[in-house]
DNA sequence: TGCCATACCTTGAACCACGAGGTATACCTC
DNA sequence: GAGGTATACCTCGTGGTTCAAGGTATGGCA
């Protein structure tokens, strides 16, 4: 049995790989979705339900800007990256690098804290 | 301000641990939560509140067996690992390293998934 | 005309980490 | 012997987050 409750390493995670996307480019929602999926080869996939609160969100934070875009009689909400939303992503991905050294520090059974980055 | 919510890239990251340490040698709940702090270099620190209900809620599924044990006039309750733990633990240690393999990718601004793993 | 893909959004539920609080015993100091 | 600190266990409530499901509307295709 053992029922698996829901401990996927998720959290944070969808903001993180929605400001890493929008800083190469600017995309919108429904663009986002599928770009989550593809570039990690379908191990993440993300509903609309989970990408646009947090696009509403980062945008309130002023962390991202949006630009209503009117493609073949489509209205689409592009959003873009600010220099704000920039800083957020170093911060992020930083703070990503640390958790997951850690983990694997824990995994491989160090005993000691070792000062160099990866 | 940009309120930092709270993108602790942390769920599930205490189980994970937890069965890691468990698998080498059998602990009780307020040593690990100090083999934790310990292990990880300072940088992950869950509190007792945290600890405690993964400990009950493993032991109940199975992965786990706890023992109770005096020592100095002090009760406490040492867990080891079962069998079924253990495969737990390879399974949440696949899942870690898919999980991380896929947003690497994205963060390297990989464009086709490549079957290898790391 | 009907159907599917596109494109946006909201709602409700479930889950988890976390802080704060609560109990009890051993050890050390005063 | 009195008081504080460390050990060791536990519970509760809150907040933030993912996620499935549902809802609306338009364009292209058969």
């Amino acid at each position: 049995m053992a029922k698996q409750t829901n401990p996927d390493f998720l959290n944070g995670v969808p903001e993180l790989l929605i400001l890493q996307l929008l800083a190469r480019r600017a995309m919108y929602g429904y663009e986002l979705v599928r770009a989550i999926e593809e570039s990690s080869g379908q191990v993440l996939e993300f509903g609309e339900g989970c990408i646009y609160p947090v696009l509403h969100r980062l945008e309130s934070d002023g962390d991202l800007a949006s630009r209503r875009e009117t493609v073949g009689g489509r209205s689409r909400v592009v959003y873009r990256l600010t220099a704000s939303g920039r800083k957020r992503l170093v911060a992020r991905i930083a703070a990503w690098r640390s958790i997951v050294g850690a983990v694997e520090q824990v995994l491989q059974g160090a005993k000691h804290g070792k000062p160099a980055v990866s």
